[in-house]
DNA sequence: GTACTTCCGTACCGATCGGTCCTGAAGTGA
DNA sequence: TCACTTCAGGACCGATCGGTACGGAAGTAC
């Protein structure tokens, strides 16, 4: 219903907003204000379009709340994705905490971590927005278990380490950053929480 | 007004409810679904009295949720002000960390910490109770800093360990615990993120 | 031009929000 | 008993919540 393919032929008034943008100040409110938090009239002044505009083209609340997640994971949280694909577990592990540091302090942005303030805990009417930041961060979660897990494989990591709990201990850190910033603590003082972090692991390399 | 000194002459007709349970109550209530996400209907079921007596009692909903984060201090997180007299540095941060993953995975409360998940972002009818626990945290962090700082003035731990960033480091992990916990992990889980942790630090004992 | 589709803005919906007010009952001290 | 005070309950307040209906304007395909 809402996003057809775009191979249909277009019919009638095309859009005049920018969607992609439209999208990113949702983002900002949310991860400002939270998803109860965030009222209606917040989102859609800051989105610049009308009531109308944003329900026709993302279908209600809970659904902006799910692309607004969606844009946060390739935008502001790339950072994590990137991090994957280091060479070693040491520098996975290091490109998340400072990643985290950074992202989370940033002067552009809100500060904090998006997918942890946004719905941590929740009313009623905030659970399906709840539901969906408890998948986001167990993702993140089982993807980082998953990159530990091949680098034990490879020799990468010692065989002591157990790579659930590893995943497990950087992800708590991360997510300690980031309530850190909401907090009002700097990204140099993160950074230095971070750097402490990475001696509790006996990595194989560096 | 409202709270009186006990020391005043009782006149008229006393209260009738348990003004300690109705409290715990609430801060249940808070603990679970946010401050946003606690409605007065919530609350005031919860609590088993009327609006007019809650008003009465306790003044309005910010105040209330000042004195049920006051309760969850004294009550569910007095953990942390105990671990702060155990005789070594070590010994204070493995409490805390210990402490917060028990209490953050109660089978008795909700999950994770009320300081942490009840306003991390809120929007303007939330500005009150996210500055409440915004000092709650750093109230913590503070006397965790005194603590390793007394700890490195008594040759507790070693001259090269920033009791700042030290605190910092400690309040990190402790605050991912929680969000952990608000996401499903295990309390066996988490005290082994919690011994992870605890290698990050030389400590000079242990 | 004409038919058609989707746009946008606004007025509006019932429900719920935090908070107030009033009333009658119930307990107090003298 | 009497005056006094505070209780509990519920109706009620304006404001705001997320969401919908409508209608005129504006664009596209033919």
């Amino acid at each position: 219903m809402t996003a057809m393919p775009a191979s249909q032929t277009k019919l009638g008034r095309p859009r005049e907003f920018d969607s992609d943008y439209a999208l990113e100040q949702a983002m900002r409110v949310f991860w400002a204000k939270g998803y109860e938090g965030a009222s209606l009239t917040d989102l859609t002044e800051a989105m610049g379009i009308t009531r109308s505009s944003m329900y026709a083209a993302f279908g209600n609340k809970d659904e902006l709340f799910r692309r607004a997640v969606e844009r946060y994971t390739e935008g502001p949280a790339s950072y994590g994705i990137r991090a994957l694909s280091e060479p070693t577990a040491r520098e996975v592990a290091e490109s998340i905490l400072r990643g985290a540091a950074a992202a989370s302090t940033s002067r552009e942005a809100p500060h904090g971590c998006l997918g942890v303030q946004a719905a941590l805990s929740a009313g009623d009417n905030g659970l399906t927005a709840q539901k969906v930041l408890v998948d986001w961060r167990q993702d993140g979660a089982a993807r980082l278990e998953s990159r530990f897990l091949r680098a034990r494989a490879e020799g990468d990591l010692p065989e002591t380490e157990d790579p659930r709990t590893l995943a497990a201990y950087i992800t708590t850190v991360a997510y300690g950053i980031a309530v850190q910033a909401a907090t009002g603590r700097s990204e140099a003082e993160l950074l230095r929480v971070a750097d402490v972090a990475m001696n509790a692991v006996t990595w194989s390399h560096g």
